[in-house]
Order: C-alpha cells, then structure tokens, then sequence
DNA sequence: TAGATTGTTAATCGATTAACAATC
DNA sequence: TAGATTGTTAATCGATTAACAATC
C-alpha cells in the first residue's frame, strides 16, 4: 500500500496576483524544473533566459512555461526573456523553498558515496546531517565530509533533529525495513534508490527512482 | 537547445485489439512504469495483481491503469487481477521491449560504480557493455565485471557494437564535451546524471536527473 | 525602427475520476 | 452464492498548442 499525500490535487492555473493558494501537482513539479535549470544557468554566467530555451531544457511546452508562470506576476521582459536570478527567486517564494530540510542519507556503498559527495541537494538549500550502514566495517568511513554512523543511531538523530527526508541507497532486501523504521521514527518522504517496492502508510510520501523504466519509455519512442 | 524526438506525440487510447499504432507519450510511459513493477512483484513471488495495488505502487489511478490496459485486450481476471507474468509479457510486447540494447557507461566513479554493478539494466534486458573513463589511474578498474576502459576507445566501441544509449555518470564540466563526442559517434539517447545542461541535436533525447528538483516538489507538498 | 519574446486567449486533446454492469 | 475486481462509459478538469497583440 504504498501511497501519497499527493494524491488529491487541488485548484488550477491562479488568477493573477493570486495569493498563496495550493499548488496544483503539475505546477508545482514544473515549477521545480525551471528552478533547476535557472540554477545550473546561473553557475554558468547567463543573466537571461527565454521561455523558449527554458522550453528546450525542461521539455515543457514554451507557452506552457510563459502561461505557468504569468498565474504569479510579470517576472519576464518582451523581446528580452526572464532575468534568471530574479526568476529563480520568485520560483523559490512560490514553492517555499529555502526551508532548510535536513536530510538523512542510508547506505555509504558506491550509491550513497556518489549522492552523499555531490552538491546535489547541497545547491537547493538541503542538509544532508547523516550518512548512515548497517555495515560496521563502513561505519567511520568519510562521506561528503562527515563520518559514516551506525544504522542504530538513527532512530534519535531523525527525532532530535526533525529529519522528514530520507534517502535510501541500500539493497533492495534491507529496503523495506529500514522504511519501517524510519516512519516510524518520523521520516514522511522516502526517496528509493533501491529496487525494492515500499510499502509505507498513506501519510508517507515515497519516490522511486527508475531509470530502466525511463530508459524502456525513450527506447520506445526511437525505435517507433 | 536540448530537444527531443519525443516532442509531437501522436495518437491516443488505441480501440481494442489495435494494431501496432504509435502509443502516445503518456501511454508509453505509464506501461513502463507498470511493468517495473511487475518485474519486482515476479522477484517476490507474487501471481497477481490488482489494478489497485498497480496503483498504490505507480501512483497511476486504478481506473487509468484498467483502462490503458484494456486498450490491448483484456489481460485481466474479474474478481482475481492480472497475472503476473502474463501481463509483463504483454506490456514488453507492446513496447517492443527485448530488443537486447547496448549500453555504454561513461565515469568509473562512486555514481557510474553504483549503476555498473546494480542489475538495474540487465533487469529488463539491456546491456552494460563498456565502461569508460577518462581518468588513467580508473581505467584497468572493474566495474560490474568489466575492465574499465580509456575513454579514447569510446568512439571506436559505439560505433562498432551500435551503441545508441550512452549513461553520463562524469563531473559536470566533463558532460557537454563528452556528449558532443557521443553524438557525433552515434549515440542518440542520452541518460545524464550530471548536474550540467546539455545542448545536443533535435534527433537526441536526454534524460536529466533530478532528485532535488523531486524533493522540492515532495516538500511543497508535504509543507502544504 | 525592427526584431524578439512575453502575456493571454481560445480551441483541442489527453488524463482523471466516479460509477457500475459484467463476470471471475 | 457472495465478494472482489475488471472493462467501459460519461463527465470533468488540466495540459497542450497555435496564434497574436502588446511591448521591450
């Protein structure tokens, strides 16, 4: 039973200067995309971005992103394209981004080392606080900057410090679990990286990652 | 300007025992999820299953999944389910799936570790077959039982063993270069998990990862 | 000014959902 | 039989797209 609290999304397109009302589920994971993209162009110097090349980036439809974006103020400038650091800021307003997460990471075989060392989550304002196995001879080990701790500490260091992120990278047989314990303990987003399915209550959000499964979907469209 | 063949999708839910017409994007994507998870219900034993527990794990509604399937005929038993093996037969049928695709990994690092010794491609038939780097000191390494090689002899194996999916698991700087080199080879799906943008041709698809982009949109959720 | 690109409308298409008869 | 779940219809809503005036 693995499930969402996503499930039921609520209201569309806003009107105009609309206040803070929910997010539709498509807007929102939109919204995420364009401020990945504004972030990684903002590494490289560009001071401006089209709808049109945010279109080529995010595949999203151009006025799809100019009409998504227009429900929440004038950000762009015609004949210009949209500032991407001003951009970038109202995308975070809007998602309310910038709430300083803090993360636990579980695994520190080749997976976890490659997540727990990269800026990835770093760069959106997440805190990646523990790196944690349930092998002892990892335990201590160095990943991104912090040592390895014990599958045994993390039911209080998710409880002291408020972690409702984890991701798993983990074998698939430890995968479900570990989940247990981590609801319990108070985790509500699970993102997997094992193989494994999760079965986790209704209030606990899970995202599992598949690549075979995208790599099926792209496969099929190029040998149509 | 990253683009997509992907772009114009055609045709909608094809009317029962259609022939082969062009799925649409949306379909497409969907049955691979589907069959991910057949693919781990068969590995835990499972015979059947409902619409419904396809839908807890896709987050796909149940009505939705009977009705892309039923498209294709009826594969399911009133007041039983789907069988298993059965409809993930079916579903590889349908995508065309078993056309036993090459793969070429480039980065012998934590990330291209991890993706070489999982069983995540080999799972639905595709193979890992060479393992780039650029780095001296990585090439002679074994990755998921292969010597990793220079990644000079990457143009000379792409075009010998056909290799259209290249999976970009290099440091961000590395990746535009690298990506030019591989389309020029022939490469025409692209997985790219750096963090970097890619510019390729119209007829290249790529695939960017995005966990953080994920989780900001799990935590508006979750924050709403 | 001329060219580019936004903001917005309107029309179409696909996704979502509830509901329920059919049937295993 | 009784309970469960499929296959299918119909109604609604959001996504997609083309088009274009506004304007930088």
């Amino acid at each position: 039973m693995t499930s969402s609290k996503i499930e039921d999304a609520p209201i569309g397109p806003v009107p105009a200067e609309a206040g803070p009302t929910q997010l539709s589920l498509g807007v929102a994971a939109r919204l995420s995309r364009y401020l990945q993209v504004l972030t990684q162009a903002q590494k490289t110097g560009r001071a401006t971005l089209s709808s049109q090349e945010l279109s080529d980036y995010t595949r999203v439809n151009s006025t799809q992103i100019r009409r998504d974006l227009s429900g929440f103020g004038k950000f762009g400038k015609r004949g210009v394209g949209y500032n991407v650091d001003a951009l970038a800021d109202e995308i975070r307003q809007i998602l309310q981004a910038g709430s300083q997460q803090n993360i636990a990471l579980f695994g520190a075989g080749h997976l976890g080392k490659a997540i727990g060392s990269s800026g990835i989550f770093a760069d959106h304002g997440f805190n990646v606080i523990a790196v944690f196995d349930a092998d002892p001879k990892k335990v201590g080990m160095n990943v991104g900057g912090q040592a390895v701790r014990p599958i045994e500490d993390a039911k209080r260091v998710i409880e002291e410090q408020d972690v409702l992120v984890a991701v798993l990278a983990v074998p698939g047989e430890a995968a479900q679990v570990l989940a247990d314990t981590l609801v319990a303990a108070g985790v509500r987003i699970i993102f997997n990286y094992s193989e494994s399915l999760l079965d986790v209550p209704a209030e606990v959000t899970v995202h599992t990652s598949n690549p075979a499964a995208d790599l099926l979907h792209a496969l099929y469209f190029y040998l149509s």
